[in-house]
DNA sequence: CCCGTGCCGTGACGCTTGTCACAGAGCGGT
DNA sequence: ACCGCTCTGTGACAAGCGTCACGGCACGGG
């Protein structure tokens, strides 16, 4: 295993600091190994500090009081988890939970709170990735109170074959893990309504083929732009 | 109409400058005094500065392509509008309006970029604002993912109560200035949905008396434990 | 005074989607 | 090989809600 100084100057976040200032923070940081389905912290929850990803996968969600579940965001190796709560002292707004065995390091409050306010580019660094966490609730929200449940996953399967995909032929194929469960959890639907809209998006070719997790899709743009015309 | 200087300093962003510099800034700044239903920028466009409203009320949305409009945001003097995409380059996430007749200062992007870089406490401040943002977003996602129309609305009423509302026995009492087409947009359903919700909120007695923009509703708590627990 | 316009209430209808129920498939453990 | 578990597909049904259509009401201007 590498250094945890050279890892967290992989990280976007740490990555425009001094080497002096991330060895400093590395000191303080306590890393964390947990399993699948291990709940870092709750909604509502006072903040501690600053979770970031080093392997494996973590879910933030909200869950109403009968059950479901809308996935928030999903997090990978290098994101940051829950940088919000850090600066104005409120609760978690949502959950977070493993999806997978992971490996974390944990930084307590107060030490990301002076890397912050010594160093512009941490601040810069931090507004950019609290943006591109609002674009990206913008745009779910959109979808999740425009769109049925066919368009909505046609972006999530535009967004996968993005961030994942290799192209095949005319199309994009690539390997998606995770349940029917989980996907309507991050499109706000039930779990049926996903499988049928699978058999949908199948017949309308925009699902070329699929294989338990293997994927064959249309072009990415081309399953936006089908969504955005609320589709037909 | 006091000096440009001192309406900047009372404003939260800037609260905590040296006056030296708030003067610098508002040297740059261009006022704008605009009618109702002026559009100060759309989704997609690229962001020229900061919006800051001094007076009137500023609406912004996303709109999908068959016309219907999700508010994300309902800004107020003293509030600045679209400080995200100052900071990533990105285009606006969404569009906005004015509402009513509304006095505003617009800060071009490099003015403000330098005081943020410059300031510890300018970034802090921004970081608190996008974060409040991000908190009223997954809050307003869970409720338009989750509960119904009439929920919804009492969620929106509850905040409203507490925002402008004035005790008046064991209620709350406030002016709603919205027509029922605004208020369906903030909340993602259909005018008439609106209608029926107000009603069904009437008969339940959470709305104890409504004449025209009047409202007499239950304390604010009460109105959120009922839409939290799906209603009954 | 009458008409146009914007806002609100309400009925009818159909589509989407959440829910329940159940069957089959894959898979790992014993 | 058998069981139990999770994941998936599918049918039936009811509820919620978006849409259309229409009528009433207030208000302001000619």
């Amino acid at each position: 295993m590498p250094s945890l100084v050279a890892v967290l100057q992989q990280i976007p976040i740490f990555a425009e600091l001094e080497q002096r200032v991330v060895a400093q923070l590395a000191a303080r940081c306590v890393p964390r190994t947990v399993g699948e389905g291990f709940t870092l912290f709750r909604a509502g929850e006072r903040c501690a500090g600053l979770y970031v990803v080093l392997e494996g996968r973590v879910r933030v969600y909200r869950s109403s009081p009968d059950g479901r579940e809308q996935t928030v965001a999903v997090e990978g190796a290098g994101r940051p988890v829950a940088e919000l709560p850090l600066f104005d002292g409120g609760p978690y707004p949502a959950s977070a939970v493993t999806m997978t065995p992971s490996q974390l390091v944990f930084l307590p409050r107060g030490e990301f709170e002076h890397a912050f306010r010594a160093d512009p580019d941490v601040a810069a660094a931090v507004v950019r990735s609290l943006g591109g966490r609002l674009r990206h609730l913008v745009q779910l929200l959109e979808t999740v109170a425009f769109r049925d449940v066919a368009a909505r996953l046609a972006m999530l399967l535009a967004d996968y074959a993005d961030q994942t995909g290799a192209a095949q032929g005319d199309g994009v194929a690539f390997e998606l893990d995770r349940t029917q469960e989980e996907l309507a959890a991050e499109i706000g639907t039930a779990r049926e309504s996903v499988s049928r809209a699978l058999k949908q998006l199948t017949t309308r070719g925009l699902i070329r083929n699929r294989a338990g997790n293997r994927f064959l899709v249309a072009p990415s743009e081309q399953l936006r732009a089908w969504a955005r015309t609320g589709g037909m």
